[in-house]
DNA sequence: ATGGGGCTGCTTTTT
DNA sequence: GCAGCCCCAT
């Protein structure tokens, strides 16, 4: 007996020693395997470094930890070198003993983790390969986004829920069309319900797994949404009809199957002996039913989160997950990551004191063992273009005298609108920077045309995408020949396309019977390309075979950029082919559709970067910079009427502005603001007024230039209180353009501009006249380099294909 | 059928 | 301030 005890005592020694990298808490989190966990992380506190951990954890040793049986092969020796190899100061002597404690160990393939973003996603796929020896072991990890686990369960087992397995996924823009289209058929006026409440509507029922009858039934008495009730269904008419689910659908869809089908949904309780949950603050009820449904089985489920740092409440998360899990898991355990490996004392102190103002939550407090730092800047300067300058000159200081490079900096800033003034100000220095959320490059025309090509080419009932090329280019199919279809397609219960194909069977399409059969031929020659050849001559055939590439070069200079961006573009494809073990179509879509181009960005490049809070959520960066943070920007002035519920919404955003910060953060906001064509004159944020004096510095913009244009003549135009402005109101009768009422005129020389004296751009890897290669143009020499927004345009000669105009972001340029 | 000029609207957004 | 979209003129 005492010799068991003794071994229980040392086998947890001996994990603490080798776990010693962690803190009491984390370490807590990673031996608890079994049973329900919740794992509140604050920021910063390594909640990805647990989750990684506590996955490798289980996949190595099981419940090695808490497991109280006593293996045969412990014997008095077997004791005596435990102890030993506890007392060695090599690390590796306790390690080497670790996998004889395996108890249960889970196999990688039965291990689901959640994850919200790409991202995330890929940060914990790279983590755990590196931290297990075995790179196949962690590819077998079922590691991925919800989107994009659902799908991987979807396309096995889709059929059972009447969809056929090359169904396609709507993104918002596809929806949006549908749902327009949707509205027109149910003879509603999109002034009367904007498109973008009913969109809403919907997707709230969706995430809610209202369907649509139950939807019809439950609002039958309210007009409004009974209204949107039949386009609801009337939308997921279509979608059925197009063999198509839009983001929404791919998780309801997920939980229908379970329902409908015990015997699937045993399989993956069976499969899945522990799920681990990222970011659980930001799921909704959907999700939350889905990860209950899958958790049933062996009731193993960790979720990771941080209810003050829900700030998805507008597009369905429902915090109540996160706050209630210790409810609906009655025997869980929860476990609090509150030391915090990022922030000095001075910006967690600060958060603190901000998030200490909400009511609904969780009370946690950050702390760290590591410096005081520096007091948080705040500067009030007298308009947005000013304070983009005094970004620009804070910047530029910092980096000219050598204490900071330029990636250090982040600008998180509440709406994207207030870029404008910021990415102006940058362009105009030589500063390098980076702009997320921007029009992505797989939103613009060209791309979305030939994608759609391509996704009828895998779905011949994809309606929205028949809609959007069937006449691009002209083919002299027009509006009324398509409402033809549309009609008898409807009336026969199956696809337009299928309407198309025999087309001349109908009399009500005699006239364009010709080209609408021109058309299906041309999309079934297309497929039978897909099954024979590959990807890339794939899309080769799509833009010569439709005409596509020939109108876009009739059009010359003028669309010579579509043509640019549509050989990038097949370079993402060849990407994709090279880098994935069986390319198919249907891949390649589903990549295209559930991966933003953000997670393409190069983050090693050095540059500063510009974001909204939102997107900064998980990221860190030594310096954050926070401009605008006014009542009436920050929070927003809807929420500062709105309910109180949504001002807690608007602080935890300002809790997560500023623990992203590690080391120093500047608060700006300014006399008045020029934002959607209005002037506001708004105090500083009462956030600011919650952080404790102690903390900030009050202080003196930097810019020179300050004085001159704010000192002299330059009259105020005041319309409006800023607090009280109501956009909407003042247009009309808007002021007439007085010189002044503009933006301040630009100086043409900025204090700044004699300083860097830029040409090419200082965040360019190239330089003209270098040797480049690419992808799919071979190699090349650099022509020109110019800094283009947040991004830099080459211009390159290639040897073989000519003089082609391409983006950093996207052209993958290798030196040679 | 198509393109240009005016009108409107406008948090936040990943998948 | 600006983009996206609707409507009207060609």
């Amino acid at each position: 007996m005492e010799r068991n005890e003794k071994f229980l005592k040392l086998k947890r020694a001996l994990f603490d020693k080798c776990y010693a990298h962690l803190n009491d808490m984390q370490k807590e989190a990673v031996y608890t395997v079994n049973g329900p966990l919740l794992i509140l992380a604050g920021a910063g506190s390594g909640k990805t470094t647990v989750l990684v951990n506590r996955v490798v954890f289980l996949i190595k040793y099981g419940n090695a930890y808490y497991d109280n049986r006593i293996p045969e092969f412990v014997d008095d020796e077997y004791i005596f070198e435990m102890e030993r190899a506890l007392a060695s100061p090599d690390k590796s002597d306790a390690e080497q003993m670790l996998p004889d404690f395996a108890a249960n160990p889970c196999p990688p393939y039965r291990v689901l983790a959640i994850t919200f973003t790409n991202k995330a996603a890929n940060e914990i796929k790279t983590r755990l390969s590196s931290a297990l020896d075995d790179p196949d072991m962690a590819n077998d990890v079922w590691a991925g986004t919800f989107h994009s686990v659902c799908m991987r369960i979807l396309r096995v087992n889709c059929e059972k829920i009447g969809y056929k397995k090359e169904f396609t996924i709507y993104d918002a823009d596809d929806t949006k069309k549908a749902v327009s289209n949707a509205m027109k058929r149910c003879y509603l006026d999109e002034k009367q319900f904007p498109i973008k409440t009913v969109i809403a509507e919907i997707s709230r029922a969706k995430e809610r797994l209202i369907s649509p009858s139950l939807y019809s039934d439950e609002y039958a008495s309210d007009y409004r949404k009974s209204k949107i009730a039949r386009v609801y269904e009337e939308y997921q008419r279509t979608l059925r009809e197009s063999n198509a689910m839009d983001f929404d659908d791919i998780i309801v869809n997920t939980v229908e199957l379970f329902k409908r089908n015990p015997d699937i949904l045993d399989y993956y309780q069976r499969k899945f002996k522990y799920i681990c949950v990222d970011e659980y603050q930001d799921t909704n009820s959907a999700q939350f039913v889905l990860t209950s449904m899958l958790a049933e089985g062996f009731r193993n489920i960790m979720v990771v989160g941080d209810d003050d740092q829900s700030i998805y409440k507008f597009r369905g998360a429902t915090i109540e997950n996160i706050l209630g899990f210790d409810k609906e898991f009655d025997d869980s355990k929860v476990i609090k990551l509150e030391q915090n490996y990022r922030s000095t004392a001075t910006i967690l102190d600060a958060a603190n004191a901000v998030i200490a103002n909400n009511k609904g939550r969780h009370k946690k407090q950050l702390w760290t063992d590591g410096d005081v730092g520096e007091k948080i800047i705040v500067r009030c300067l007298s308009d947005q273009n000013i304070e983009a300058k005094d970004i620009v000159d804070t910047i530029y200081r910092e980096v000219a005298n050598g204490k900071r490079k330029y990636k250090d900096f982040a600008i998180l800033y509440r709406v994207n609108s207030q870029s404008n003034s910021i990415e102006r100000a940058f362009a105009k220095s030589a500063i390098p920077y980076r702009m997320l959320g921007g029009t992505r490059f797989s939103d613009r025309k060209e791309i979305r045309d030939v994608v759609a090509y391509l996704q009828l080419v895998a779905n011949h009932n994809d309606r929205e995408r028949l809609l959007r090329i069937i006449n691009e280019p002209r083919r002299k199919i027009g509006e009324k020949t398509l409402d033809a279809v549309s009609q008898i397609a409807a009336e026969q219960n199956c696809s337009m396309f299928e309407i198309i194909e025999n087309a001349s069977q109908y009399t009500a399409l005699s006239r364009s019977a010709g080209t609408l059969e021109d058309f299906a031929r041309l999309i079934k020659r297309l497929t039978a390309v897909a099954q024979s050849q590959t990807l890339p001559d794939l899309f080769d055939a799509v833009l010569n075979l439709s005409g596509y590439r020939a109108m876009l070069e009739a059009a010359g200079e003028e669309e010579k950029d579509r043509l640019d961006n549509l050989d990038e573009f097949k370079s993402s494809i060849i990407e994709y082919v090279s880098k994935t073990d069986e390319p198919t179509l249907i891949g390649f879509l589903e990549e295209n559709a559930l991966v933003a181009d953000v997670d393409r960005y190069d983050e090693s490049a050095d540059a500063v970067v510009m974001m909204t809070i939102h997107s900064a959520k998980g990221l860190e960066f030594p310096i954050v910079v926070i401009p605008g943070f006014e009542d009436g920007i920050f929070p927003g002035i809807q929420n500062i009427v709105g309910n109180p519920d949504d001002m807690e919404e608007e602080r935890r955003l300002a809790y997560v502005a500023l623990t992203r910060a590690k080391e120093k953060i500047y608060i700006l906001h300014t006399k008045s603001r020029l934002l959607y064509g209005q002037t506001q004159f708004n105090p500083v944020s009462r956030f600011v007024t919650e952080i404790p004096e102690k903390y900030i510095e009050k202080e003196e913009p930097f810019a020179p230039w300050e004085a001159d244009l704010n000192g002299g003549s330059r009259p105020k135009v005041y319309i409006q209180n800023g607090m009280s402005v109501s956009a909407s109101k003042s247009r009309g009768y808007s002021s007439p353009k007085s010189p002044w009422d503009s933006p301040v005129s630009q100086p043409k020389i900025t204090p700044a501009q004699p300083i860097f004296n830029k040409k090419e751009g200082v965040g360019a890897k190239f330089v003209p006249g270098d040797r480049v290669l690419h992808m799919t143009f071979g190699e090349g020499e650099v022509l020109s380099v110019r800094p283009m927004g947040a991004d830099t345009l080459y211009e390159v000669m290639f040897d073989k294909v000519g003089i082609k105009k391409l983006m950093a972001t996207y052209a993958k340029l290798k030196k040679i």
